[in-house]
DNA sequence: CCCATTTGGTTAATGTGTGAACCAGAAGCT
DNA sequence: AGCTTCTGGTTCACACATTAACCAAATGGG
């Protein structure tokens, strides 16, 4: 648990401190600017992130505001959206990235043997697997 | 991640929908629980829990008004408070502490092998005196 | 075709976390 | 004593997450 805390909490003040961005933000231009022309329906988007759909939109809202995503009425189908990355919002994940990534390093990887790392990605697709059992039987 | 952000969703879900209560509530109410007398002064609990000041001042109020916890002025010093547990809260978290533990064996405990669990503890004690160094660094 | 149901998405209410400003009482220094 | 600094707590403004209610467009039988 202290491990849990601590690792999220460290993550999450580097980028907001670094980077002016959440965790929340980071996903959400890390899915972006991955697909394909950056764009993404917003409920693929939320199928990625596990996202309740009205976090979601409201986290949209927020990002749009300060100019990280954009959004447009999707042609196929009159009443979705589709989800753009902004020019600003690329060039802001593009300088986090690797800041994030040395800092997971940092606090992780590290300082890990690789029996240890190995160890803890096998527990963790178990833990994942389980949950996954768990929440398909409703 | 996903080992992470499904546990503690998992965790805090079924402490939610049995008993009403957060994970957040839980430790406030476990703290107290342990404590000489079910009481301690405010800043106390705040170190042991390391919340920020103002969150636990919140929480606390929240916590009063459900009639969790009450508080008192503390004599030794004039601008201090005391946090005591209520019956209520005693009776609260004496229901859901054992249902807690079960939820923790059953989703993690439970599906490793001693070695993964005594790895995991290592992984555990390891990333957090990292964290403790990289904090006490300023 | 018509009507019920599902699906994609937004909105409002409430609970929760963070940082900054603030205040009163305590401690420390001269 | 008198002055500064530190400490314990609260409050405010804001970012964030969840639930329920809601709406419009799609879908799927009859």
């Amino acid at each position: 648990m202290k491990m849990q805390d601590g690792l999220s909490e460290f993550i999450e003040r580097q980028l907001r401190n670094r980077c002016g961005m959440s965790g929340a933000d980071y996903q959400v231009l890390a899915h972006l600017s991955e697909a394909p022309e950056g764009r993404l329906r917003s409920f693929e988007l939320g199928q990625l992130l596990r996202w309740e759909k009205s976090r979601l939109s409201q986290h949209l809202g927020r990002m749009q505001n300060r100019g990280l995503v954009s959004r447009e009425r999707c042609l196929a189908d009159q009443r979705g959206a589709v989800v753009a990355i902004t020019p600003r919002g690329s060039d802001l994940i593009k300088v986090a990235a690797p800041q994030h990534v040395a800092d997971v390093r940092d606090v992780l990887i590290d300082h890990l043997t690789a029996t240890e790392m190995a160890m803890l990605v096998t527990i963790g697709d178990k833990v994942a697997e389980r949950l996954a059992t768990l929440e398909h039987k409703h």
